[in-house]
DNA sequence: AAGAATCCTTGACTTGTATCAAAAATTCCG
DNA sequence: CGGAATTTTTGATACAAGTCAAGGATTCTT
C-alpha cells in the first residue's frame, strides 16, 4: 500500500496534496496491467473511469468506417488518459489501445466523484491538467487544417527535439506508421517526405533514429514556408 | 447587482450553486461590451482572465503565417471563452473576436483562482465543461483527418439541424466564409460543394437558409461514405 | 436609396497527397 | 538463428481541394 502512495504522489496532478488525500486515492484506485496490443477501452462504451499510466504507452484513436485509424494522442508514463467522460457524463469518445506493454492505475468513476465531492481541491489541479491537453488540440487542430504534411513533420520534430535533449539527434519511440497517423497522414506520404528533407540535407534518418542538421530550415517549414521542393 | 447574480445563476457551469457563491463569482466579475469585429483577446497575450458571452458570438480562431484563419470554435451566449491559461497558466492559446456585438462577463485570473482556492466545488463543474470541450475537440480532429469536405460539411448540418428544429430547414448564423474556415476548407470549395449537393437533391440554398431534402443521403456523408459525384 | 464594402459564386489551372501495388528492410518469436 | 509478420520504401496514377481571377450578389453604412 505504502508503494502505491509513493507512485500516485509523482503524478503532476496530485503532486503536493496531503498523504491523508493520497491514501484515499490509493485506497480506491486499482493496478491493472496491459500487454501489447491489447484493447483498454473503444469508443461508445460506456465509461467506468479513468487511468493513469505508470509506465508502458497508451495510443488513443479513432477509426474511420473504412478502418483508417487518426491517433489523437500518444500517452506516455505520467499521463491521464479516458477522463473526459468522468466528468462531462457519457461514454469514451474514441478507443484506446496498449502500444506497448502498460501498467495502469484504473480510478473507478464513482469512487472518484465520491471522493471529488468530499475533496474538492483535488478538482483544481485536474483542471490544469484538462487546460493542457485542450491547449493540445488546439494546437493539433491548427496543425490539421493550416499546415501541409511537411510542416507538421517539421512542427513535431521540434517538439520531438525540445522535449529529450541527447544533441540534435532524436530517437523515435513509435513507428512511423504511428508517427504519420499523428500528423493525419499514412505512411507513404511521410516516407517519401522524410526522404526529400534528407535529400536536401536537413536531416538524416537511419531507422527510428533522426539527426536534425538544419534546424533553421526546420523551423521555416514549420512556420508554414512553402519550402520543401 | 441582484440582476448579475440572476445572470451568473443561468450558466450551465455555475447552476445550483448556493446564492453566497453566487454573490462572491458577482463580486469578482466585470460586465464588458464588444462591438462587431472588435478584438477581445489574442494569441500569445498574457491571459488576463476568462469570459462568460452573455449575448452575442464570439470566435475562437488561429491564423496562420500568411493570414488564413481556421476558426476553433464559435462560441454563442451562455458559453465559456478564453479560460485554458486561466487554470493552466500561460498565454492565450488563440485569437478571440466579436462576430456580433456581444456582452461578456469578464473573471480576473487572479480573482478567480482566490475564490476557486476558497470554494474549490466550483472547481468540479468547471472540469465537466473542460472535459465537453475536450470531446468536441475531439470530434473535430476526426472530422479534419478522417473526412473529406462533403463529409464535415454533411456531419455540420446534421449538428445543426439537431440543435434548432424548425422542419428541416436550418439558418446559418454565421457566413458561409466563417462556415468555411470551421470546417477547415475555403470559400471556393464550400460553395462548389452546396452547389453539388443541392443539384444532386439532397439539399436546397437560399442564403443563409438551408433546407435539407434528403437526410438519408447527408447521413451516409457524414458517415463517411464516398458517395458525391 | 446609393455607394461601398463584403461575401459568394464560377471557371481554368496547379498541386499535394491518397491509392494501389509490389519490393526491400526491420522486427518479432519460436 | 531463421522464417514469419510487420514495417518501410519506391513507383505510377488519380483526384480532391487549393490558388488565382473576375463577375455577381448581398449586406452594411451614411
Amino acid at each position: 500500500m505504502k508503494s502505491l502512495v509513493e507512485e500516485i504522489s509523482k503524478f503532476p496532478f496530485f503532486k503536493g496534496l496531503p498523504d491523508e488525500q493520497l491514501g484515499e486515492l490509493a485506497r480506491i484506485c486499482i493496478e491493472q496491467d496491459y500487454e501489447k496490443g491489447r484493447e483498454i477501452f473503444s469508443e461508445g462504451e460506456a465509461a467506468k473511469g479513468f487511468y493513469l499510466v505508470v509506465s508502458g504507452k497508451i495510443k488513443v484513436y479513432k477509426l474511420s468506417l473504412e478502418g483508417k485509424e487518426q491517433i489523437l494522442h500518444i500517452f506516455d508514463s505520467g499521463e491521464m488518459a479516458g477522463e473526459v467522460p468522468v466528468f462531462a457524463g457519457g461514454n469514451y469518445p474514441a478507443n484506446a489501445r496498449a502500444i506497448e506493454a502498460v501498467r495502469v492505475l484504473f480510478f473507478p468513476r464513482v469512487s472518484f466523484m465520491e471522493l471529488l465531492n468530499r475533496t474538492p481541491s483535488i478538482a483544481v489541479s485536474l483542471l490544469a491538467v484538462l487546460s493542457q491537453r485542450l491547449r493540445f488540440f488546439t494546437h493539433m487542430i491548427e496543425d490539421l487544417s493550416l499546415k501541409e504534411v511537411p510542416g507538421r513533420l517539421a512542427a513535431h520534430l521540434i517538439y520531438l527535439g525540445a522535449r529529450s535533449r541527447h544533441g540534435n539527434t532524436l530517437e523515435l519511440d513509435i513507428t512511423k506508421t504511428q508517427l504519420a497517423s499523428l500528423l493525419g497522414t499514412i505512411p507513404e506520404t511521410l516516407s517519401r517526405i522524410l526522404a526529400r528533407m534528407a535529400q536536401q540535407g536537413i536531416i538524416t534518418v537511419q531507422g527510428k533514429k533522426i539527426r536534425v542538421l538544419d534546424r533553421e530550415a526546420l523551423e521555416a517549414l514549420a512556420a508554414g514556408g512553402k519550402g520543401l521542393i
